[in-house]
DNA sequence: TAGTGTGAATTTCTTCACAGCG
DNA sequence: CGCTGTGAAGAAATTCACACTA
């Protein structure tokens, strides 16, 4: 009986009310991009329908998902794209910048350094990080590689709360622990291996060896079905 | 009453018996992964407990999505590591190579190329490709760089059936016409587009900004309740 | 006895379909 | 009239819970 009250009662506090669901948020972005790509080409106004064949969604989708951040759309006109696009931004927190550290400059973390592609859309590289004394000191993309036992330092010094994570896999969780006790919130791990963190911390991981053998799963599955045609059923 | 019958008999003949969930699907390399893990460490059999635990999901999870594949576990005991990892390889189409071509050779694909993971586990690389006439030619990770416009040359002399996109998004979707073309079926993109392709063609993407926007959304989330912390409820 | 395999319940996500508004 | 916003229906995914068995 407590319990029930007391979950009841946490739900309603809990702005439960506003809650977006993990699919839709996890669209927003990618709306986003759209709706920039019409800034550039000066439209004024998106209906859904078209921004769903933009964002390769059903339109209805597109629809759910806006009415989760409000009724910001005109009926019988759809929405208007700057202030569409300014209420994604800030539905998503992009209001602001957040500072990124990257730990791990092999191959791919430099690539990640060297992409200007963070900075413009407000993810600046507040610092880059690895382990190896020969690589600490030098440069990459105009930020010096300071050394991990310098994570604390660096995390309070720039406010980053973001931190990519670059590293061989077997150091991935050693490093995703010393972010955490840094004060990193959010990680974003591009080491194939499973992290384990707190319940406070947001996890997003790129793993493309997993992308591979996805992609393989259904290109072996049509392959078989091509070798070995089904024919007109209905002939 | 026609098509229903070619409909129910077209689902017989598909193997939609055998259909596996999208959602599981994207699991199995994951247990793919923990199984080698296992392996490693001699570890000869494991329960789904276990095998949830290393790859971060819910145990009725991994029984339910390894069902999918058939009855290979042994009720008391648990599943036989290697007995699993092959019926999961095998599945996954993961019993031969397939042969990946990268075009475009800028930061990214330049990592990609270098990064050695792929070879392992299948996925060598066939080919690199771009279209910057002063890279051609030069060799990255012992592959020489090729013209765009010997694509299809590239894809036919080796069997690639994969490529990946990592060019800037303003040529990522002539990228994708032309792989179509060559009749590559199944692409990774890692350029921040949404690609147009025909519905036997399967695209997976991987969008650095997105990711991060997705974990800005949350952080904000929680930087809010934070500021404004609701206290014991129970209190 | 420990742990699988799976129907059934639950939750989440998607899509439909249309009332209602500009 | 055209298009949004949204209940309701439908589909997919997750989780529960337990019969069953090696």
């Amino acid at each position: 009986m407590k319990t029930l009250t007391i979950t009841y009662y946490r739900e309603m506090v809990e702005r439960e009310e506003r809650r977006i669901p993990e699919a839709s948020v996890a669209r927003l972005p990618l709306y986003l991009r759209c709706l920039s790509t019409l800034i550039e080409t000066e439209v004024l106004t998106v209906s859904s329908v078209r921004l769903a064949e933009m964002a390769g969604v059903n339109a209805a989708k597109v629809r759910k998902d806006l009415s989760y951040l409000g009724s910001y759309g005109t009926r019988g006109v759809g929405y208007d794209v700057d202030y569409l696009r300014f209420q994604i931004r800030r539905e998503l927190g992009l209001t602001r910048d957040w500072p990124v550290v990257v730990v791990g400059l092999g191959n791919l973390g430099q690539a990640l350094a060297n992409y200007g592609g963070f900075g413009d859309r407000g993810f600046p590289v507040a610092a880059l990080i690895d382990a190896d004394t020969t690589k600490v000191g030098t440069r990459v993309h105009g930020h010096v590689i300071r050394h991990i036992d310098e994570l604390d330092e660096v995390v309070e010094a720039t406010s980053a709360s973001i931190g990519i994570i670059a590293t061989p896999a077997p150091v991935a969780q050693s490093v995703a622990d010393r972010m955490v006790d840094a004060g990193i919130r959010s990680i974003l791990n591009f080491a194939p291996v499973v992290l384990a963190v707190p319940d406070d911390v947001s996890i997003r991981k790129v793993d493309l060896a997993l992308e591979l053998q996805i992609l393989s799963f259904y290109q072996e599955r049509d392959d078989l079905s091509t070798v070995a045609p089904l024919g007109e059923v209905g002939g």
